[in-house]
DNA sequence: TGATATTATCCCACAAATCGGGATAATTAT
DNA sequence: ATAATTATCCCGATTTGTGGGATAATATCA
C-alpha cells in the first residue's frame, strides 16, 4: 500500500510513453519495477488500467479516465512542493509581529516604513500590546518584548539592546513627600508599579556599581500594565515610578517629572526579540530583524 | 524519497490533530513514524512545516500554505481512485463496438435498442465495417466478426453462434452456364469471391457429413469485401457466390437467387465476439454481450 | 515551588517492501 | 523461419520503514 504516488507517476509515464520499457528508461528504473508498479496499482484500484500484449500497450477506458483525473493533480502536487520550497526564501506572505505598546508608538514607524519599502510584497501585521502573547499558539513570527531575563524555553530569543530605566516622580509630589535618600525610604512613599512582569510590587535596586541587588517591598498606590499611563499618573503627583527612560524622557525634559535616587540602579532589562522555535528562521523574519536592529542603534534609549 | 504521499497524509493528519501522537493514533502508527514522516517531508521540501515544542505543535506559515494547497489535491486523488474503482462496475461511459456491415444492418437494431433502454448511461459507438479493426490500438471494447477459426492471440474471443453459408447463383446465370453437379465443375464457372479473409480464391467443400474438406481453386470473376454487393452481383447473373445465408435469404425467397450444390458444405464459420485482452471484462462489456447473445438466438441464421 | 505526566525526538534491532537482473513466453518484424 | 522486442515472473540482495524503549523538554497540578 505504500508508494502510491510513485506508482501513479509510473502509471503516467507508461501512459505517456505507451510502453513499459520506455517508461522504465524514462524513469531510470527497470522494467520489472514498472510492471510491478502498474500491477500493484491495478490491484489496489481493482481496475485494469492498461490492455497489453507483449507488443502493444494501450490505456483502457478506466485507465484513460484515471489519467485525465490524476494528471493535473500530480502536477499541482509538484507545484505545491515547489511553492513550499520557495516559502523559506519567500519575501512575501504575512509577517505577524507583536510589540509593546509604549515602545511601538515611539520607535516602530521608522523601521516599519523602511521595511515596507524594501519588501513591498510582505504584508506586515503589527500587534501593539503590553501583554505577552503566545508566539506559537497565536502564530506570531516575532514578538518584541522588554523584559529582564528571557526564561522562555519554548522560543528562540535574541537581545537587541538594553533599556535603561530610572526612578521618577513629579516635583510637586516630592515637595510634600517624606524624605527620600535611599531605597529604604521607599516604603514610606506612594509607588506606582508596573504589573506585567511577575512581581511589580518589589523593586530590586543596587547602589552604583554594587553587584548585589537589594529587594525593596513597596506598598503600591497604583498599578498598571502600561508605562505611559503610569508616567501620566506620576506626573500628576501620583508617586514614584520605575520606568524605562524613553517613556519619561519628554516629561523629564519638560520638567513635569524628575529623577530620584539617581545613584541607584534597577536590574538591566533588555529589548528582546522572540521567535517561534524555528530551526532556521524564514528569510522574511531575518530581514525584518536586520532592519529593526539597524534602527535600534538610533533609538537613543 | 519514496512514500511521499504517505508523508503528506501524515502531515495533514498532524495539521488536523495538532499533535504528533494524536496523529499517530488516528493513523494507527507510532509516534516515531510520524516524527520521521514530518522530518523527511521538511527535509525534502527544505521548509519547516511545524513549529513545535514538546507540548505545542503549530503550523508555520509555509506549512499552512502547503496544507491549503495540498488538502484539496489529496482529496481529489482519493476521489480519482474511487472513480477508477467504480469504473470497473460502471454502466456509463462509452462502449465502442465494431461490427460487419452486412450483419449490422440486418440484426443490430434490436439488441442495440434494448441495451440502450437498459443502460441509458452508456454512450454506444457502433462502427460498421467489414475490415478487421485493431481492437487494442483503435480502442474498441468489442468487435463482432464473422470468421472461420479465430487465430488472433492478442485478443479474447468468444463464439456466439455458427453462421450457415450456402452457394447461390441467379437462375438466369445457371440457365446459360455449364453443368454444375460437383465442386469439380466450379473452375468452369464464373465465381465471385469474398476478399476479406485470407484466401477468397479457394473454396473448401465437403460432401454431406464427410469430414475432410477439399480445396477448389477457382478463377475469380469478381471480388469484393462486402457480402451485399456480392449478392447483388450474383443476382444480376454475375456468377456463383459463397455467402452467409442471412445475406441471400431475401433473394432466395424472391427467387432472384437459388442455391446450388446443396449437398456440399463449406467450413463452418462463426459469429465471434472479440475483446481487448482484459483479465476481467468491464461490466458494461459483459452486459452488452449478454443482451447481444440473448438476441442471437432469434436471428434465425 | 516541586512532582507528575505528556510530548517530540533519538536510537536500535527487526521486518518488510522494493529493486535489478536474468529467464521465459509471446508476438512482431525481417 | 529467424531474430528481436516486450511484458512478466522469479529470486537474492539491498534498502527502507517500523515499533518500542529511552531521553530531554515542557506544561500541569498540587
Amino acid at each position: 500500500m505504500t508508494g502510491h504516488l510513485e506508482r501513479i507517476k509510473t502509471f503516467m509515464e507508461v501512459a505517456s510513453a505507451g510502453s513499459f520499457t520506455a517508461a522504465a528508461r524514462a524513469q531510470g528504473s527497470s522494467s520489472s519495477a514498472v510492471t510491478r508498479h502498474i500491477a500493484d496499482l491495478e490491484q489496489t484500484l481493482g481496475v485494469q488500467l492498461f490492455v497489453r500484449t507483449t507488443r502493444k500497450v494501450s490505456l483502457t477506458q478506466a485507465g484513460a479516465v484515471y489519467f485525465e483525473k490524476v494528471h493535473p493533480l500530480i502536477s499541482a502536487l509538484a507545484a505545491a512542493d515547489d511553492g513550499a520550497r520557495a516559502q523559506q526564501k519567500a519575501l512575501s506572505g504575512t509577517l505577524q509581529v507583536s510589540c509593546p505598546l509604549s515602545f511601538g508608538t515611539r520607535f516602530l514607524q521608522a523601521p516599519l516604513t523602511e521595511f515596507a519599502e524594501l519588501h513591498p510584497g510582505i504584508d506586515l501585521r503589527i500587534n501593539l500590546t503590553d501583554s505577552f502573547v503566545d508566539i506559537i499558539k497565536d502564530g506570531y513570527d516575532m514578538a518584541l518584548r522588554i523584559s529582564a531575563a528571557p526564561a522562555d524555553k519554548s522560543t528562540i530569543w535574541r537581545k537587541i539592546c538594553p533599556v535603561p530605566r530610572c526612578l521618577v516622580a513629579a516635583p510637586g509630589y516630592l515637595e510634600q513627600a517624606p524624605p527620600l535618600a535611599t531605597p529604604a525610604d521607599l516604603p514610606n512613599h506612594r509607588c506606582l508599579s508596573y504589573t506585567n512582569q511577575s512581581d511589580g510590587d518589589t523593586w530590586h535596586l543596587a547602589h552604583h556599581a554594587e553587584e548585589t541587588m537589594r529587594p525593596v517591598r513597596l506598598t503600591p498606590a497604583f498599578a498598571c500594565n502600561n508605562g505611559d499611563l503610569l508616567a501620566q499618573m506620576a506626573a500628576a503627583g501620583g508617586g514614584i515610578v520605575l520606568l524605562p527612560r524613553f517613556i519619561v524622557a519628554d516629561a523629564l525634559a519638560a520638567g513635569t517629572l524628575r529623577t530620584v535616587l539617581e545613584d541607584w540602579r534597577a536590574p538591566e532589562i533588555w529589548l528582546t526579540a522572540f521567535y517561534p522555535p524555528y530551526q532556521k528562521l524564514p528569510l522574511a523574519i531575518d530581514r525584518f530583524t536586520d532592519v529593526f536592529e539597524q534602527h535600534a542603534g538610533q533609538f537613543g534609549l
